[in-house]
DNA sequence: TGTACATCAGTGAACGCGCGTTCACTGATGTAC
DNA sequence: TGTACATCAGTGAACGCGCGTTCACTGATGTAC
């Protein structure tokens, strides 16, 4: 370290060496504690310990970079559901209930992210790198739902298009509500999880997909 | 009509008359435009033909008019819903179908009252007044389903609360999704509706409220 | 290994802008008598 | 009905601020020879 403070980072010269991922890191911060409208470029820059012209050689503006970290929260957010799901196993409903934990997991641990990929307002018409990453995610989920589907015999099969896309809003509703750390969340009876377990467990039994007691 | 010109408005002499209404329509065309934050004090006084110094005259600052559009918001909100659940009628299926409805066209149709009740970040503590309203609008909802389980024998009766707070997680995902016209929108084979209204039946088949064929 | 030079990531000063908020004020309205 | 006065919703000028963005610049790094 040499004169000038800054963030959390540890060094500093003349070259920063590491700008581009200390004003995402910035960013994820800043919108972390206030919302993607409370992110500037500005502030991203003096947390980086950089002057507020800097930033510019790495970014357009400062909507490339919140459209640069909804991509990389995409990417994320895939691999995380991805990993969950685990190829099916152990066998598909459990990993279909890993899944869905790991999509709330994922609204909770990173709001930053989910904040920049759901609520900040980025156009996705303009930018297919973006729409492209966030049909992957959804990607995961469809086809989850078409392996776990496989097991009904094809003429009680339901779609598995629709079936995820029911999921998706589903595990999408109960984290705005209740699983963000946001000021606005809403208390709960129960957590956010078990919300969500048993709301899907009710919907597979819907379908016929499992079997069960139809109450507890 | 004076002189100085207004957004919509009809008249102005020294007094605007009607100044505290103007404001919130403002608020509620600039949030529909560009989104909660893109709602500012100066903007909302320009479009009301009025000095920048005005709107103190009827709000404390800019987050007071935004909670009491929130606020209004929610009692919109409310009264539609009851208005769509019409005391159960013609009877508690076809009302609890037309909550749903009630619900995305809510969203669709005051996408800015949408934004300001869920969105716009509004601190619930310290504004119990919000928060009730928050309350009677979801009340309405879990009177509904209270209403609905009740055709079940006690024994095989599903907790109202969970299921509706199940219907209110996928409604607000759906709506916020697939049915809100701002740009973030994803694009859908089927129309909102036509996904709620689905995804619905197949959860209260789950429940075992309803029967019927599981796949079409 | 040493020097010349191109490249590039930073600087810092400056700009115009719109915002939120305050202040002493003034014009219109409504009420008492 | 007319006048005096209190009340209150507006004005308009001013403030300090932080933002986004630009510009000519400069220090550090890496490469060619």
């Amino acid at each position: 370290m040499r004169w000038s403070e800054q963030g959390p980072g540890q060094r500093r010269g003349y070259h920063h060496g590491n700008l581009r991922e200390a004003l995402i890191e910035a960013a994820l911060d800043l919108i972390a504690r206030k919302g993607p409208a409370g992110f500037t470029f500005a502030e991203a820059a003096r947390w980086a310990g950089v002057s507020s012209a800097a930033p510019y050689r790495h970014f357009r503006d400062r909507d490339a970079l919140i459209a640069d970290v909804a991509l990389r929260g995409f990417e994320l957010f895939t691999a995380r559901l991805e990993e969950a799901w685990n190829h099916g196993r152990p066998d598909a409903f459990r990993a279909f209930e890993n899944v869905g934990h790991a999509y709330l997991g994922f609204a909770r641990d990173e709001p930053a992210y989910y904040s920049a990929m759901f609520e900040a307002g980025v156009p996705l018409d303009g930018n297919p790198e973006l729409r492209e990453a966030g049909e992957a995610a959804f990607a995961v989920l469809r086809r989850a739902a078409e392996t776990f589907c496989a097991r009904l015999p094809a003429e009680k099969r339901p779609p598995a298009l629709m079936m995820s896309l029911h999921i998706w809003a589903l595990s999408h509703g109960i984290a705005s509500l209740f699983a963000r750390g946001d000021a606005g969340r809403r208390s709960l009876p129960m957590t956010p999880e078990e919300l969500l377990e048993a709301g899907v467990l009710v919907y597979l039994r819907g379908l016929g997909i499992i079997e069960g007691e139809t109450t507890g």
